[in-house]
DNA sequence: CAGTGGTCTAGACCACCGC
DNA sequence: CGGTGGTCTAGACCACTGA
């Protein structure tokens, strides 16, 4: 029963919001899984130890958890406890990055290629599509993704060396690297833009294109509580690919 | 017809979930907000009327308004009451939508122009933007929204008189449609869809472009709890526009 | 000032499910 | 069976703010 109330105030942003007593307990529980120290599969603690925890009544502490369900970080069994979750990267609104599932909805074979993978410094550019202030090791890795027969979609991926060290040996034989990624990283937040813009020679030629055909480009970011984790840009030929975003009061229509 | 009553059984909710109280009071209030019924602005029965409604206990009727909140639906104000927002279109997670809003961020001066408008019994491409059944009138707009002095993205409008019966007379001099629209519908979902696309001669000639330039595409269907309201195609020149959206456990981070 | 929502309590009963 | 979470209650005190 060490005190509570006092440790607040230092770090945080210039609100001054003394958080309701609910909320430091979510907030408590999302910096531990954000940050990678009760990673996916664990059993947080229960609610009851948690109102011990906190000296306060069970209401709180379930309200807490409650919405941390809802935010899809946790889930909860009876009997069994609280476990953090398997961070699903893509969010339901805007349906990206499973590169292999998005093909076989397609009802087409996947297959991929790993065209070019290097390490190195971070260059300027690197430095930049990563936010990166000081420097740096990365992981450079191109991989071009095929549906059926037909190039579906070119990756140009970074990886920083220093957030994920055993990058720096994995061949991504077995899955492509954003696949291996995603079991590697706890949970993390990203950042797409997307824009479209003529393919260039080189992007043309491997995605069997002409060169100038326009192409649907989505750049993604993403970090977690550490740093910055991975830059990739997929490149996608306009007319193979839309993307998809649904919002709404409630998911309550088609 | 033979099979309808099953087809019936089936469509409504597979679950049968006898929903807990606090639901169910969220339900119903966001049922009378979504329909309408509840336009913006309205303020909603004060807690203790619906804990007298109900029959149950303050804390549970808090938990469904709490949510709402969350939702965005409604904004509770101390000694007032709760009031229903004014819908926001625009998700948070991806910016786009207020065009006016998205050129004066960028410090430009917005404009915009007219190009057609007329009404119309809806085609058959008509009807199936707007994902109608049956027959239906629509009124057309096309504008041309600009950014300083320049072309800044073309909109191509459909909208369901039959929903907005006001729009068949409405003049867009004021206000473009997309804001117009927004003062004239009550809450209501959104489903976008994104790809890239070579400007044809029309569009490359409105918007300044070469022929075949690379387009960011945005067509959006949005429609309500009575059915579709509008479907509207932006199309931006793929290097003056980008889309962002951020997504994550919690905003915390750069 | 008085009425609203914001938060919290110390219980309670129940459904579920792993043991 | 017993422990977990899911839900709910009937209060309580407080902060805020509109009248």
């Amino acid at each position: 029963m060490a005190d509570e109330r006092a440790r607040e105030s230092v770090s945080r942003k210039i609100e001054k919001k003394p958080l309701a007593l609910h909320a430091r307990i979510q907030r408590d529980v999302e910096d531990r899984i954000v940050s990678g120290e009760w990673p996916p599969g664990t059993r947080i603690p229960f609610e009851h130890e948690l109102t011990a925890e906190y000296g306060c009544s069970r209401m709180t502490v379930n309200k807490a958890l409650s919405e941390l369900v809802k935010k899809g970080l946790i889930e909860r069994r009876r009997k069994s406890g609280s476990y953090v979750r398997q961070p699903e990267v893509l969010s339901a609104v805007l349906e990206i990055h499973q590169l292999e599932r998005e093909v076989r909805a397609l009802g087409l074979a996947y297959a991929f290629r790993i065209l070019q993978s290097c390490r190195r410094l971070a260059s300027d550019e690197d430095r930049q599509r990563l936010r990166l202030d000081g420097p740096a090791h990365v992981r450079h890795v191109k991989t071009l993704h095929i549906a059926g027969s037909r190039p579906f979609c070119l990756e140009d991926r970074l990886i920083n060396l220093e957030e994920v060290p055993q990058a720096e040996t994995a061949d991504f034989s077995d899955a492509p690297p954003g696949s291996w990624l995603l079991e590697q990283v706890p949970w993390s937040a990203a950042e797409h833009r997307i824009n479209a813009c003529a393919a260039a020679r080189a992007e043309a030629e491997l995605l069997d294109l002409k060169e100038g055909t326009p192409c649907l480009v989505i750049a993604r970011r993403t970090w977690n509580a550490a740093g910055s984790v991975t830059h990739v840009t997929l490149t996608y030929p306009g007319d193979m690919h839309t993307l998809v975003a649904q919002f709404g009061p409630s998911a309550r229509l088609s």
